[in-house]
DNA sequence: CCATAAAGCTAATAACATTAGCCACACCTG
DNA sequence: CAGGTGTGGCTAATGTTATTAGCTTTATGG
């Protein structure tokens, strides 16, 4: 698993095959099925692991903060972690498949805590939910947008990003009070 | 090419494969070549047409509109259109080939018009190029999430995303005068 | 009326995923 | 210590897809 997300990170998500990995580990491509059960549960595997560690620097960017510093916190290590590992970050935004038991506890905690960390403005209900899907699609599109490159004008792009959590910063004070 | 899209739509574009089009065009396989130069070409050429008519319908939601209302149908059109045609948005996130005229033509009509839109703000310089890069970053983002299926709480995606543009609102209204 | 270009085809090759079935070795266990 | 068992590797065979080479048909323009 080790050397299939380090793959990842490196080709990319879908470039992940059992010809590359089994190449890695020096060993043919049948002998992988004696530990994972064919590509696509390759890929459940990569998705379901990729979410708890992005949960888990998710959970230490965030202990002991509130609000703003939670904000900052959280949007920095996201990032962080994304960029450093696209293949694993791309493998967070999957889906999970509906019998994939992992995946779903996975997704929920790593919502869980974006969520939790947003709660910190006083946020509940409809509130708290557009918050946090808000917050999550600004950040995941900046991520996207960057890993592939889409950002071509000569602007720092980290300069960028601090104004997008700005923004996010203004927005999420405002949340409750601007009716829609 | 208009059956590759639509197949595009149906599968994702990362489905679209000659086999399945040849299938479709009730044609053999190597007859494509004959048309087509390959199945990466295939992609690109789906990447630049479908980034010109995102660049299309863009620009008729914003035309003799400014500023709240420029953005609000940009936005608006926008992810209806991803909504419509998921596996030729797909196709229009992907970083142009450098050898691609084509598509990087396309690629900067289509910003081109963002950024012109956004300019209403009254703002210039890396202002306009952050704002630039943080709507489409929030916009794309929350797309992506949407069709993969992201959103799983119970709460109208519909009103999430009329929050976001909210958020936008007021961010752009106030880009120039929050400093980072 | 024929030369040619367009658009189809079959056949062959190569990469990848998958399945079946075989083999070697370690490690208990009686 | 002998034998049974599980682990983890292997080869061989099959199916799908992409690609290339080379053939055929048909319409068209000089």
């Amino acid at each position: 698993m080790e050397e299939a997300e380090r793959l990842a990170d490196e080709v990319g998500l879908g470039a992940v095959s059992l010809a590359a990995l089994a190449e890695r580990l020096g060993v043919k491509v049948p002998s992988l099925y004696k530990h994972v059960d064919g590509l696509p549960a390759l890929h459940r595997l990569i998705e379901a692991r990729s979410k708890l560690e992005l949960a888990d620097v998710m959970g230490r960017a965030t202990v002991g903060r509130a609000r703003d510093d939670a904000l900052d916190g959280l949007a920095a290590a996201y990032r962080d972690w994304a960029t450093r590992h696209p293949g694993r970050y791309e493998a967070t935004v999957r889906a999970p498949a509906p019998d994939d038991e992992a995946s779903l506890a996975a997704s929920e905690r790593a919502v869980g805590i974006m969520f939790d960390a947003l709660a910190g403005y006083g946020l509940s209900g409809d509130d708290a939910v557009d918050a946090t899907r808000s917050f999550r699609a600004a950040i995941h599109g900046f991520i996207a947008l960057e890993a592939v490159g889409g950002f071509g004008m000569p602007r720092d792009v980290d300069r960028t990003f601090e104004r997008l959590v700005a923004a996010l910063r203004l927005s999420l004070n405002e949340w409750a009070r601007v009716a829609v």
